[in-house]
DNA sequence: AATGAATGAGGGTTCATTCAT
DNA sequence: CATGAATGAACCCTCATTCAT
């Protein structure tokens, strides 16, 4: 069992290289103009490689994105349970985490949200899109629950917390992909994380106030 | 005189024409799997005759975005310098705008929200590039002219009009992105509208309310 | 007639800029990357126009080559008769104008003797082949009859004056192609009439002494 | 190292046969109506395995020249300095070099002084260029030392040692292009190498005879 | 005669993917 | 498992040529 388990970890140990390599090609040069030739290359392998670890370009691709939106969602549902938060407190907490992400790594993170799109999300196979579901399920969930718990407790107004969910993360989404362009198009420091923050400002209020009188 | 314009207006007569089925095309398979001899086909046209009237592939791809993105930027200008509404009510009437833009066309609209990707910016011809510099500088524009002039009067609390401008544009994108990437996902009924509508609604409440209590 | 007299002028002096556009384009860019509409372009007319006057892209080529052809040719025969000069004479007055139809379009003799050429030839059309054929027939007949005429009077020694001609036909093409290509590859300055001059020293001596001791 | 030794040959050996295959289809066509399609399935090869070995059609061609050019000119540097030989006979071993080569690959021959075209000069690479440059060079370094050999040794009466290099070369490919062009104009029979035969007596007798008397 | 918009066949080239070693 | 040479389908784009006006 000790040449199993380290096969094991081997075996994770390519994929993890590979998609590290991956990740700066596909950052440098986006998906259509990233080869896979030079992705073996980055990552020291030979190209039939990649293949014994990813079925396709694609879904190495994807790959990249699903990591990130697991890890992103694994840290929003460790705090979700916490009793020693209250629900303001779990949405800055929140926020938080969608800064830490941000800061982690930008570049994957603008990819997974350029996931959200047709073209792409028509060509994965079944597994892969069942992965994405799920986990971009459960990260809708944790942050739901989040705002039900705020209206539960009387702290947020009521409104249906799944449509405050999407908003949440929509505004993550937008913010992210749309400041970055800024940044590129205008050559501009970065201003993300201000804009975030500003941002669930505007959200934090008007979870909190009923309305405008 | 008669001549010329008449010739003008059909050479405008078959841009429209192959972008219409350009939009079809793109519409149906994406960018990377829609072939130019396809679009050829659905405009009637040649392969050849395309080129006539777009540079290449890509640029045939950003002219339909530039398009819907200058039609939303004149239709938000138009109301900007109205002198019979209020701040709040010029903001109504962008969500309204905004909605309206949806509704005409979803799919060019989400295919410009894509082109806030590097992979696709990086890629454009210095000219396209600018006119999209120029035209999403207009309409980050009218909006801050919007926010401002609530600032002015009172109505708004006081913060950084252009980060507010960009959140309101980055809502708006992020919202119609996820929103309609979960449509795909799972199957579900189109809630865009009903999302930006709640959007502003807490959009509006975090522009007048100062601050949590 | 003065009608068709002035049309028939006419339909010439269209000929003539449309060919004087074709050496000028042709010279830039060569055969492959030069466009029909460029030459166009540069005779101010439309592409379709030059298809009524020449029949392809192949034959408006071919047609500057002819051109040069047929001028070099008149002026050796101009001078094949005169009574005045002897053979040597003859050989030098050819030298002349080899040099003078150099210096008066390099370009297009360049052109011409690169006609020499299987590729080129196979593709023309059987009238376009016969006037080569027939041209470059008295341009080597011109060159034979001095030969002939210095071995007649005793001056050169005897030997196949055919031969002979094409020799100095060979001599005068492949200085002239050479030495400009060397110019070309090393930026040097343009060494043709000087190689030229240096060339019919040798040739004179060649036809004039018997053999090596 | 039996394994790499092997593999470099192998490499070797497809270079040879995609160059012959190559040979096969220019000669029949032509360089414009040559297909690599077609070359390729005359190597029995696919299509991208040409790009393997070969940057672009144009370097496929070029190679073909390249190839000649250094094979020759091995050749002739070879007895330049033999010192068993004397001037005058180093320049009849030369013009046997000359034949042998013509004989040993014509077509290739032909293309090889076609290359002295700025068309096609000026779209080669810089590395290939360069090889083109320095190879013709030592040609001509080769050719020049038995002209300045035979002038140290009074052989030769004294002119500049590379114009007659020059002059030497030029008769070469002009006999070449020119008599086998002959051959193509008027279903000749090839008579090139006779050409040659005389060519190189008048050289010897220009060469070794001071003047016209 | 002149136009010039439209044509459409054609070819070079790329690159994801495979498979014999 | 890993390799990397070979594959070959696919596609963008060019441009000589035509023809209705």
């Amino acid at each position: 069992m000790g040449i199993h388990e380290r096969k094991q970890r081997e075996k994770e140990q390519r994929r993890k290289q590979i998609m590290e390599a991956a990740k700066t090609v596909f950052s440098a040069k986006g998906f259509n103009r990233a080869t896979m030739e030079e992705i073996a290359g980055e990552a020291e392998l030979s190209p039939g490689t990649l293949y014994l670890y990813f079925k396709n370009k694609e879904e190495l691709h994807t790959s990249l994105s699903i990591n990130i939106l697991q890890h992103l969602t694994e840290q929003m549902i460790a705090f979700v349970h916490d009793k020693n938060l209250d629900a303001m407190e779990k949405l800055m907490a929140l926020k938080d985490v969608f800064i830490k992400v941000y800061e982690y790594d930008a570049m994957v993170l603008i990819n997974l949200f350029h996931l959200q799109s047709g073209e792409t999300l028509k060509n994965l196979s079944g597994p892969v899109l069942n992965e994405i579901k799920e986990t971009s399920a459960d990260a809708i969930g944790a942050i739901t629950a989040i705002v039900q718990e705020g209206i539960d407790q009387g702290v947020f107004v009521e409104r249906h917390p799944v449509a405050l969910a999407d908003i949440i993360w929509a505004t993550y989404s937008g913010v992210v992909l749309w400041v970055d362009s800024k940044r590129l198009l205008n050559n501009e420091k970065d201003f993300v994380i201000q804009t975030l923050e500003t941002a669930f400002e505007l959200i934090a209020i008007g979870l909190t106030q009923s309305d405008k009188p």
